[in-house]
DNA sequence: TTGTAAGCGTTATCAA
DNA sequence: TTGATAACGCTTACAA
C-alpha cells in the first residue's frame, strides 16, 4: 500500500495526500479529513526509504557504541537508553553501530551510505579517528567526552579535572596527606582515553597544588580488579589513607577489598571519587561522590544533534558538567596512628 | 556523488556499475576493475535509501529494547551489544526501538514505515502486544524469551522452569526442607513476565515433587530490594536454609543482607540460581549457578531472524537454553540445628 | 484549493 | 558483454 492507493480511496491526487501527511501546504479541512479517514482505515504509513530518498534526509541518528567484549559500564548503557529515548521524544530513530576494528565496516557503511542524518560518538579518545573520519566525510556529529582539540567541536562531557580535583581537595581539607587516584584500565588511559587522561592531570596538579603526596594506580574495569588492586595498593603504600576513583565498575571489589583488610570507611580510610548515583549509593557506607548526570547528558547530546541538524551554520556548542560532590558518608578526618 | 559520476568517470553505463558492484551479472574483469578504480577513488559506496526503495528490504534489523527508566539490566545490555555485532557480521545494521508505552510511536513508525527487514524483541511477557502487532503486520521476527503460545514462533529462550528445579533439587539433595525462591519485581511477574512465572512454575513444582517446603518472594531488580529481601525472609521465615534466586540485579543486595545477619555462606545458609556469569564469580564465595549464554543466545536470535528473512517459507525455529547448573562455593549440606 | 509531473539514486528488464 | 529505460514511493515546484 502506497500514497497513490490512499489517493485514489480518497478521490485526490498523490500530492494532494503528501501535504495532508507534512502539512507543508495547506489543504482544506473537508479533503484533509477524507484523507485521514482512509489513513486510518488502511493505518497507512508513508515509506521511510522513499521519503529518505527524497528529502535526503533519514531522520535517523547513529550512536557508536563500544564493543561487547569489553562489558559495557553501568554509564555507557545509561547513555544509550536517554540517548534512544530522547531521539524517539524528536521522531528520530537511533541506527547502532558497533565499535573496534573488526567493525570498521559498520560504521563506514552507516556513514557513507547516508544511513543516518549525524552521529553520536562515545568513549572518544584525545585523538580519535571516528572523529576524523566524520569531519572528513562532513557528516554532522556530537561527542560524548571531548578530543583534544575541542575548541570547535559539538560536545556533551564531564570535567573529569575538576571532580578529582575537588575530591583532592576535599581528603586534604580532612588531613589526609597520602592519597591514591584508582583510575580506568592501563589499556584505556594507554589509548588516550580521555576521562583517564584528565582525571589523571587533575590529580597530578591537585596533589601538588596542596603539597600532598599522590600515588595514581590503574584498574581494570570490574569487581575483581579493583579487589587485587586495592591490595596491592595496601601492601605496596601502607601510608596511603584515601582513595579518589573514577572507576566505578571496581567499586564492588575496591569495598570488598577494603572489608577484607579489616580496612573500616571512613574510620581508617577514606573513599571517594565519580560515580552513577546508585554506585555511591550502594557503596558500604554510602560514597561521598560526583554523580555523572548520565540521563541529562544523554539528552543534551540528542538536542545538540537535532539543533546542528537543523541549523548548519550555527556556531559549535558544547556542554561541560561539573557536577557537586555529594557528601555522604565515606570520607573522614584521617586516622591518627 | 553518486552510481551516475562512476558510470561517467569510467565511461560505462549506470546499470553496469550496478552490475560490478552488486554481482548480479557478469562483468568482464576489464570494465570492472576500471568500475573499482573509480569507486576506491573517490570511495563511492551505494545510498542505502534509494537501494532499499528498489530492493524494497532495508538490511535493517529492529531491536526492541526495554524502557530506560527501569534501568537496563547487564543481560539485556549484553544482548543488545551482541545482536548488534552478529547483525555487523552478517552487513546488517540494527535499529533500536525504545519499548514502554510513551514510545509506541517509535515502535510503530519503524513497523509501518518498513525501516527494517525484521525485528528481534527482548523482555517477552507471556502475552504480549507487540508479537500480536508484529504478527498482523506480518513482519517477520525473531524474540529473546517466548510467549505462551511458542509452538509456531521463532525465538531464543532459557528454560528457567527446569534450571530452578534443578537448584531445588540440588538444595534438597543437600538436605535442605526449606528452600526460597528470590524471583523478579511484583510488577514484573503480575505483568507476565514468561522467566519470572516460569521460574515461579518449576520452583513450585520442584518442591513439590521433593515434598519440602518453599517460599516464594518476588524482589525488585537492584542491591537495596535484594537486602530488603533477605531481611524480610530472615525475620518471617527464619526456617529458610537456602535461597535460589533468578534476580541477578539483586544478588549483592543478598549478600550484603546475609553478611549483616551474620550469616555465613554455605556453612549457615546456601545461595543458587541462574545468573549472567559475572555475577555468579563477583559473590562471595563464588555462587554455584546456571548461567545466562547470554552471547550465544543474541547471536542465535540475528542467525534465527536472517534465516527467516532469506527464507520466508521456512518452518517456525527456536532453541530453548537449559545451561548446566556450575557447582561452586555457595551450595552445601543443610546447617545441623 | 488542488492537480500534473519531474526527479531523488538505485536495480532489473529488455534489447542489442 | 553492455546500454537504455522503466520502475520503487515519495516530495515539491509549477500550473490551473
Amino acid at each position: 500500500m502506497n500514497i497513490g492507493e490512499i489517493a485514489r480511496r480518497a478521490g485526490v491526487s498523490r500530492s494532494t495526500v503528501s501535504y495532508a501527511l507534512t502539512g507543508n501546504r495547506p489543504v482544506s479541512e473537508a479533503t484533509r479529513r477524507r484523507i485521514q479517514a482512509v489513513i486510518d482505515e488502511l493505518d497507512y504509513r508513508p515509506n521511510a526509504s522513499a521519503r529518505a530518498l527524497k528529502e535526503g534526509r533519514t531522520r535517523t541518528l547513529g550512536l557508536v557504541i563500544p564493543p561487547a567484549s569489553q562489558r559495557l559500564t553501568d554509564m555507557q548503557l545509561s547513555f544509550v537508553a536517554t540517548i534512544v529515548e530522547a531521539a524517539a521524544d524528536a521522531d528520530f530513530d537511533v541506527l547502532l553501530s558497533p565499535s573496534g576494528d573488526e567493525h570498521d565496516r559498520s560504521f563506514e557503511r552507516i556513514v557513507t551510505g547516508r544511513r543516518v542524518d549525524g552521529f553520536i560518538l562515545m568513549e572518544i579518545r584525545l585523538d580519535d579517528d571516528r572523529v576524523a573520519r566524520l569531519q572528513q566525510r562532513g557528516l554532522p556529529f556530537v561527542t560524548i567526552g571531548r578530543t583534544s582539540e575541542a575548541q570547535d567541536m559539538w560536545w556533551v562531557d564531564i570535567d573529569y579535572a575538576a571532580l578529582v580535583s575537588r575530591c583532592v581537595h576535599h581528603l586534604a581539607d580532612l588531613g589526609h596527606r597520602h592519597i591514591s587516584l584508582v583510575n580506568r584500565s592501563t589499556e584505556l588511559v594507554a589509548a588516550g582515553y580521555g576521562p583517564g587522561r584528565r582525571a589523571l592531570t587533575g590529580f597530578t596538579d591537585a596533589v601538588a597544588e596542596r603539597g600532598i603526596a599522590g600515588v595514581d594506580v590503574c584498574c581494570g574495569d570490574d569487581a575483581p580488579a579493583g579487589e587485587a588492586c586495592v591490595e596491592r595498593l595496601r601492601t605496596q603504600h601502607p601510608e596511603v589513607t584515601a582513595l579518589v576513583t573514577v572507576n566505578e565498575a571496581a567499586l564492588p571489589g575496591i569495598q570488598r577489598g577494603l572489608e577484607r583488610a579489616g580496612v573500616r570507611v571512613p574510620r581508617d580510610f577514606s573513599v571517594t571519587g565519580v560515580a552513577a548515583r546508585h554506585w555511591a549509593e550502594d557503596f558500604r557506607p554510602p560514597m561521598t561522590a560526583a554523580e555523572v548526570p548520565t540521563h541529562d547528558m544523554g539528552a543534551q547530546a540528542v538536542e545538540l544533534l537535532l539543533e546542528r541538524l537543523s541549523t548548519p551554520s550555527a556556531p559549535p556548542r558544547h556542554v561541560l558538567h561539573t557536577p557537586p560532590v555529594s557528601l555522604r558518608a565515606s570520607t573522614g578526618p584521617v586516622p591518627t596512628r
